[in-house]
DNA sequence: GCAAACAAGCTACACATC
DNA sequence: GATGTGTAGCTTGTTTGC
């Protein structure tokens, strides 16, 4: 607890302003996969901040939801388990020399068409599975003025007063 | 023959063949020894006249694997093994033939009765209700297609018949298979039926299917399937480059990494430019960074490599001159390959030689070497400043003074290279040494002699005007300078003007300017119904808010006559093009900028006031630059601004909404809301305007974009204007705006993610978007006729996911310790669980119970809330009556609340004395301070804050938390209605009203999605005066 | 010196289960 | 449809062969 404490100081004392950089590239990677939006959208960790900035790690380490504890105490079945489970698989042999007269009949057995074939909708998709045109959105785009795109603002400083008129001061 | 020796032969047979596959099932390595095993079985039982007893038994063992799984290797052996059998007996028929022996004993008729039978055996489970059956015998099918020989006419029907059905079965697996067996038909049936190639239906059949395959399917590896074994010609091709927009990555990679690498040099033959040169855009632009490397290294290496590593000729193939992505290529191969950077040298000799492609290698090599501090490279390649300038102007004077150029160059040059050789010389003199003086000088005069030019283009007026601010010694210097070129052209112009009019005589030709305009304002009409009436009151705007046109009367301006000595339209245009290009890149304020404000008088506001409209929009550009730099002109102009934006045609508005969001963003709110000011609500209501106005997507897109920029930068903090900001986002009226949509789902998880404020503010609107957009998802469910139009809206599970993901406090930056107590999140479940019972449709009830479970709770959150939650979801499960899965869920949730809140019990047990006499009432005022006083979001702030908004959608947020008709019949939970009528008292004085006002909310809502009912709809704001408002500022 | 071959590790997608 | 598990298809790094 102590070390989170030290290290929030830390973070306090080196991000605010200076990290601007940092932040525009951490939202720009973490969005990059969600770009499309509305229903191509999926959750997904919002995590890597260790890696886009230094040493300091602005976002927390995501606490894990809960039974984060239970994880480690008993976990020695679990590879056991799975290498029991290859090991069945591998297990399997075919006798090829017994002769199951009712087999084929199983397997050719009776049609019924209704389950084996793809749902009518399916069948036809307007988008045929391409991606839309992308736009490219970015906080280099979002922050730059639309008219004069040379010119940036400075949107992730962070602000004391919510009404911060005079905060968002453009910047070259 | 003897019924007894008969049985002993068969039976040998049997086992003969059965021991085969009883070996072969456990390993490929005796897979050659199987085979000449049952070779040599089968020729016995042939000589023994056991041949169909052979057949039986092979396809009777064979069916024994039909029911093994996909991953099941035992069956991958046995198919192996077949298909390794046939197509050796395949093959051994075919060397026979070659080498024209005597076929003794009639091989082929053996091999084609026992492919007959095996094809007609294994058909008998196609259509098996056990998909892994279905799978096999496909799977079987596709191994053995390229050895079949010939097959009669019935049993190929048969194949393409049930062939054409698996191609839509149930299972990808099956599908897959089914696509390998069909690509096997496409060659044939192009030799065997098509002399010509043409996409006559019949004959090309498989192709077809495969072609809508391709498109067609949902799952991604069968789309990969048939792009890999789909016949590569000029009809299919643009069907499998296509691919490189698919939505599976790895599809897309494939293109880069298999497809176009297999073509080979005929990349650059038969693809069409087009095509082509989308195919690079998408490559080195793809969000995958798999992707984006796949198309790097397909142009870097692979394709270098075919031009046996020419890069000139690679530029050519690329057409640089066509494909702004080349830059993107070029850097890329830098980076890859060291070995061709040092390779590149510009000896002086070529300098005079330049074509597209060294040109362009000429500054994308200097960019690279500069960016990458390569000093050897530079100095070694680059001379000094002064012969870049004689260069440049080199190709200045062919383009624009060819008969100046004594000694024409050997290759005749057109236009459009010059210009593309002029850029390149120019981007690269833009961030050159000028340390040498003379240099710098003789730059300035070939750039400043080039902007002077009026047939200059606007690319090249951009990048010498960036050239000149570049070699400036400071700004004033530049604006001097720039400003010298626009009055010259503009005298040259005019005095060109008194010059005709002398030569000719009178003023009679009012010639074509006049027309222009007239068509102009037509055009104006034909997009807005009252125009006249907008022009007029757009022009007594400007006259009264202008700055500097004291003179000018309004008559003059509604005439259309030109003041005297007024530059022909085409100037001004040349002069405001390249005025702002010079506001651009200026920053000094307006105040010490004395040449500027002149510019204003002389150039920028005729240009606002002229009629015809490219002028205009050029004006407001130029208007809006300046105002950047002053924020008296700014406020000064906000009301034209406004008029432009509401009263435009669409491109006008689309400037003036740039203009209005670029001044908010640089001056802040201090524009609005003032004496002599546009009062903010007013601009709100012109956003809302355009966001609704799904007539003008790019102007939505701009609203959108711009509103996010000023949310995001605190200048606009107002919550009904945000929430309708995130209700357009999931509007199914512009689902189909894709700028829009992306512009969303960029800007609100930044807005969100980027302060607890902002989130705060998106917890506070989410419960009433959710609301809103349940109420008109059930409305579209049984309203809306057609499936595609239903589809346009997100299911509420959906927009419920997306608002936990938004107001879930671990994806914060800058999270502190506090984050853990954030109950920014929970604040928002609280809404929703006070509106749950709003909802009627049990099946929106179900989509929010079973996501409820995503939010997230910590013991360290703090504790009332944590109760309150608790208690409200016990409600839920105690009066209404939920299906299983819904009740699971809810139970879940109480199960972990009730964990987390043990947790903070035994917690505080240590803290508290005397546990066992305390309520937990009690313990909740108690733990709310102690766990809260690191937490700047606490509920009661989170109060606050709607309290200090409380107008428009927070009314109706409030309003919707008074519980409804039914929980008031159901009323024997007495703790429940106690806490909403406790709340309620602080909002409202009547339940009743409230409950009424409530409903015209929802209805009002409804009509904001579907525009055409209810104009002003969107606007939650009650008091919308509609259009007129902002002329009464 | 380059390409092929191989294992180890990763991620988006597919599959299975309830 | 939410959930957890499995796997195809790489990518990376190392070794080996031509």
């Amino acid at each position: 607890q102590d070390e989170e404490g030290d290290q929030d100081d830390e973070k306090n004392n080196t991000v605010e302003g200076i990290f601007e950089k940092d932040l525009m590239t951490y939202f720009d990677e973490n969005l990059n996969r969600n770009w499309r939006g509305r229903e191509h959208w999926k959750v997904r960790n919002f995590k890597k901040m260790n890696q886009v900035s230094k040493g300091a790690d602005l976002l927390a380490k995501t606490p894990a939801p809960a039974g984060d504890a239970t994880n480690q105490n008993t976990e020695n079945d679990k590879p056991t388990d799975a290498k029991k489970k290859s090991k069945q698989k591998k297990a399997l042999e075919i006798d090829f020399f017994q002769k199951d007269d009712g087999f084929e009949d199983k397997i050719f057995g009776p049609k019924g068409r209704a389950k084996i074939d793809m749902p009518i909708k399916n069948r036809k998709n307007d988008s045929h599975y391409l991606l839309p045109d992308d736009f490219h959105f970015s906080t280099d785009k979002i922050t730059r003025l639309f008219i004069k795109p040379g010119q940036k603002m400075s949107l992730f400083q962070h602000k004391r007063h919510p009404s911060g008129d005079t905060s968002s001061r453009a910047l070259d | 023959m003897q019924n007894s020796d008969g049985n002993d032969i068969n039976t040998r047979i049997f086992n003969s063949v059965a021991e085969v596959f009883q070996k072969a099932q456990s390993s490929y390595a005796g897979h050659r020894k199987h085979i000449a095993v049952l070779k040599k079985i089968q020729s016995k039982a042939v000589e023994q006249g056991y041949e169909d007893a052979f057949n039986f038994w092979f396809d009777k063992l064979v069916t024994k694997i039909l029911p093994l799984k996909k991953n099941e290797i035992i069956g991958d052996r046995i198919v192996k093994l077949v298909a390794a059998f046939i197509a050796s007996l395949d093959r051994e028929l075919i060397l026979a033939k070659k080498q024209d022996y005597q076929l003794t004993n009639d091989e082929e008729g053996i091999f084609s009765r026992f492919v007959d039978q095996f094809i007609r055996h294994i058909l008998r489970g196609v259509e098996s209700l056990d998909k892994n059956v279905r799978f096999r015998v496909l799977q079987l099918l596709a191994v053995i297609m390229d050895n079949i020989g010939e097959i009669d006419e019935s049993l190929f029907n048969l194949l393409i018949l049930s062939l054409n059905k698996r191609i839509h079965d149930r299972e990808p697996t099956v599908r897959i298979q089914a696509v390998f067996c069909l690509t096997k038909f496409q060659d044939e049936e192009q030799t065997e039926h098509l002399t010509e190639l043409s996409d006559d239906e019949d004959n090309y059949e498989a192709t077809r299917t495969l072609v809508a395959t391709i498109q067609n399917d949902p799952s991604a590896e069968v789309r990969r399937a048939a792009m890999l074994n789909l016949i590569n010609d000029n009809n299919t091709r643009p069907y499998i480059l296509e691919r490189a927009r698919d939505v599976n990555i790895i599809n897309r990679r494939l293109v880069y990494s298999r497809i176009l690498k297999s073509m080979g040099k005929s990349c650059f033959d038969d693809i069409e430019p087009h095509i082509f040169d989308q195919l690079i855009e998408w490559g080195l632009e793809d969000r995958e960074s798999s992707v984006k490397n796949a198309c790097k290294r397909l142009i870097s290496h692979d394709w270098l490599n075919i031009l046996d590593g020419d890069l000139i000729e690679l530029l050519e193939k690329l057409e640089v001159s066509r494909s702004p992505v080349c830059v993107k290529a070029i850097e890329a191969l830098f980076q890859s390959r060291p070995d061709v950077l040092s390779k590149i040298k510009f000896p002086e000799s070529i300098w005079k030689d330049f074509t597209v492609e060294i040109s362009f290698l000429f500054r994308a090599f200097y960019s690279y070497c500069l960016d990458n501090d390569i000093t050897e490279m530079l100095e070694e390649n680059f001379p000094e400043a002064s012969k870049l300038s004689e260069h440049l102007n080199h190709y200045i004077l062919l383009r624009f003074h060819r008969e100046d150029v004594p000694n024409d160059p050997p290759v005749d040059l057109d236009d459009r290279t010059l210009e593309f050789i002029i850029e390149q010389l120019l981007i690269t003199a833009e961030k050159y040494d000028f340390s040498d003086e003379v240099g710098r000088r003789s730059m300035l005069t070939v750039v400043r002699n080039m902007l002077a030019l009026t047939a200059l283009s606007e690319s090249l007026i951009e990048i010498g005007i960036r050239v000149m601010k570049s070699l400036s010694i400071n700004e004033r210097d530049f604006v001097t300078m720039a400003i010298e070129i626009i009055n010259d052209i503009r005298d040259d112009d005019i005095e060109k003007q008194e010059q005709e009019e002398r030569n000719k005589g009178k003023k009679n030709d009012v010639s074509d300017d006049g027309d222009d305009n007239d068509n102009s304002i037509n055009d104006d009409a034909a997009n807005d119904d009252d125009e006249d009436d907008n022009i007029a009151s757009f022009h007594s705007a400007v006259e009264n808010l202008v700055q500097g046109n004291g003179n000018v009367s309004e008559s003059d301006i509604m005439n259309n006559l030109p003041p005297e000595k007024e530059a022909s339209s085409e100037t001004i245009v040349l002069c405001l093009t390249r005025s702002s290009c010079m506001l651009e890149l200026v920053n000094t304020p307006l105040t010490e900028n004395i040449l500027i404000a002149s510019l204003m008088d002389t150039l920028i506001t005729p240009a606002v006031r002229n009629t015809a409209p490219n002028i205009r929009e050029l004006g407001v550009k130029n208007l809006g630059l300046c105002c950047l730099l002053d924020v008296k002109l700014a406020i000064d102009n906000m009301y034209i601004l406004g008029m432009c934006v509401s009263k435009g045609n669409s491109s006008l508005k689309y400037v003036a909404l740039q203009v209005i969001v670029d001044i908010f963003s640089v001056h802040g709110n201090t524009v609005v809301d003032g004496e002599g000011k546009v009062d903010s609500i007013s601009l709100h209501k012109i956003f809302y305007k355009v966001l609704k106005n799904n007539g003008l997507p790019e102007c939505q897109v701009i609203a959108a974009e711009g509103l996010c920029k000023l949310f995001l930068a605190d200048v606009f903090t107002d919550d009904d204007l945000f929430e309708t900001l995130v209700l357009s986002y999931f509007s199914p009226i512009n689902s189909s705006n894709e700028a829009l949509v992306q512009a969303f789902a960029f800007c609100i998880p930044v807005y969100c993610f980027s302060h607890p404020n902002h989130q705060q503010r998106m917890s506070r609107t989410a419960a009433d978007i959710l609301l809103r957009l349940c109420v008109l998802w059930d409305d579209m469910q049984s309203t809306v006729e057609t499936r595609v139009n239903r589809e346009a809206m997100l299911k509420p599970n959906i927009i419920f996911q997306q608002l936990i993901f938004w107001t879930d406090p671990r994806n914060l930056v800058n999270q502190t310790d506090s984050t853990k107590k954030d109950i920014v999140q929970l604040t928002f479940l609280i809404d929703v669980l006070k509106i749950f019972t709003q909802i009627e449709k049990k099946e929106i009830k179900k989509m929010i119970l079973t996501n409820i479970n995503a939010i997230f709770f910590s013991p360290d959150q703090d504790y009332s809330t944590l109760k309150k939650i608790l208690e409200y979801s016990d409600d839920i499960a105690e009066n209404d009556t939920l299906d299983s899965v819904s009740k699971n869920a809810l139970d879940k949730l109480r199960n972990n609340l009730n964990a987390v809140i043990e947790e903070i019990n035994e917690r505080s047990g240590v803290q508290a004395k005397d546990e066992n006499n305390t309520t937990n009432d009690q313990y909740s005022s108690i733990l709310g301070d102690s766990f809260n006083k690191f937490a700047n979001g606490t509920p009661d702030h989170s109060i606050d804050m709607t309290a200090e908004h409380g107008t428009g959608t927070t009314k109706a947020l409030e309003d919707i938390l008074v519980p409804d008709n039914a929980e008031e019949k159901n009323s024997n939970n007495s703790r429940k209605r106690t806490r909403s009528e406790t709340e309620h008292d602080t909002t409202s004085a009547n339940t009743e009203t409230s409950f009424i006002q409530n409903t015209s909310a929802v209805t009002k809502n409804v009509s904001f999605i579907l525009p055409e009912e209810e104009e002003d709809a969107m606007s939650i704001d009650e008091e919308d005066n509609g259009p007129d408002s902002f002329t009464d500022v």
